[in-house]
DNA sequence: CCAGACGTTGTT
DNA sequence: GTCTGG
DNA sequence: CCAGACGTTGTT
DNA sequence: GTCTGG
């Protein structure tokens, strides 16, 4: 699962990263970045354009733009079959450009939250469905997105059983390919990321409070005894 | 034909 | 939007 | 994802 | 418990 993301990197290396060459917005570095909130990302409709958009798909046809809260994952395995997705998953595709994110152990108390990253410490490109809501009575036009989740890799599976889809950089031209594709093209894609590829390690349960969005968020930690062992 | 529902995930 | 129910 | 709010109507 | 807000 995918539930809170780190973006940090400047604009100019998220562009690099996403293929991008110019961005909508200039953003402060995110350290505790939460549904509801925007993220930078790249639209198939439109690759040059590095776009800072709202976390939670709400469907075209929702009747509001909370409907889109909840819908910040979505299952890759059954995203082609549900209504909020299946169309955005043909035709609406994404690259979501953060330099790592937060998974919680399952189940513990206290929540402890841990950070994930690449090793190298490039953006991490998750793969996102996105689609455009309209106010009603002539408001304006938000664009919403959501991130695609799979089966864990032995670096998530002790903290979850869900986790982002990864893309590699040489798979950025199919899966912003600008025109309709069939489920069946994305198998391969979908399939967790290898776990050499990225790292982990326990932050300040203060990051479970979004109020907490600075460096400090990444700061070495190491949790209590009794939450170790139950940890590990 | 029209009306009305449909959200998703992940938890326990 | 698409699908189901009437 | 997590944190935090949520009482509810009727009456004065 | 469920819903909302960040």
């Amino acid at each position: 699962m995918c539930g809170r993301l780190v973006v940090t990197s400047s604009t100019k290396q998220l562009l690099a990263a996403g293929g991008a060459s110019r961005a909508d917005d200039e953003r402060p570095p995110r350290y505790n970045l939460a549904p509801t909130q925007d993220a930078p990302a790249v639209l198939n409709r439109d690759r040059a354009v590095l776009r800072w958009i709202r976390w939670g798909l709400t469907p075209r046809w929702a009747r509001d733009l909370a409907a889109g809260a909840r819908l910040f994952n979505a299952r890759a395995e059954t995203a082609a079959e549900k209504p909020s997705f299946r169309d955005a998953l043909q035709k609406r595709r994404c690259v979501v450009l953060a330099d790592g994110f937060y998974e919680w152990a399952h189940g513990e108390t206290p929540k402890q939250p841990w950070f994930i990253h690449r090793k190298d410490g490039a953006p991490l490109l998750l793969a996102g469905l996105w689609d455009d809501w309209r106010e009603p009575n002539g408001g304006r036009e938000w664009t919403t997105f959501t991130i695609l989740t799979t089966e864990p890799n032995d670096l998530i599976r002790p903290l979850h059983d869900r986790m982002p889809v990864i893309l590699e950089a040489s798979a950025l031209e199919t899966w912003l390919a600008p025109h309709p594709r069939p489920p069946a093209d994305w198998h391969a894609l979908f399939r967790p990321c290898p776990a050499e590829l990225l790292t982990r390690r326990p932050v300040n349960p203060r990051v479970n409070s979004t109020a907490f969005d600075e460096p400090a968020c990444l700061a070495p930690y190491t949790p209590p005894p009794r939450a170790q062992l139950e940890l590990f």
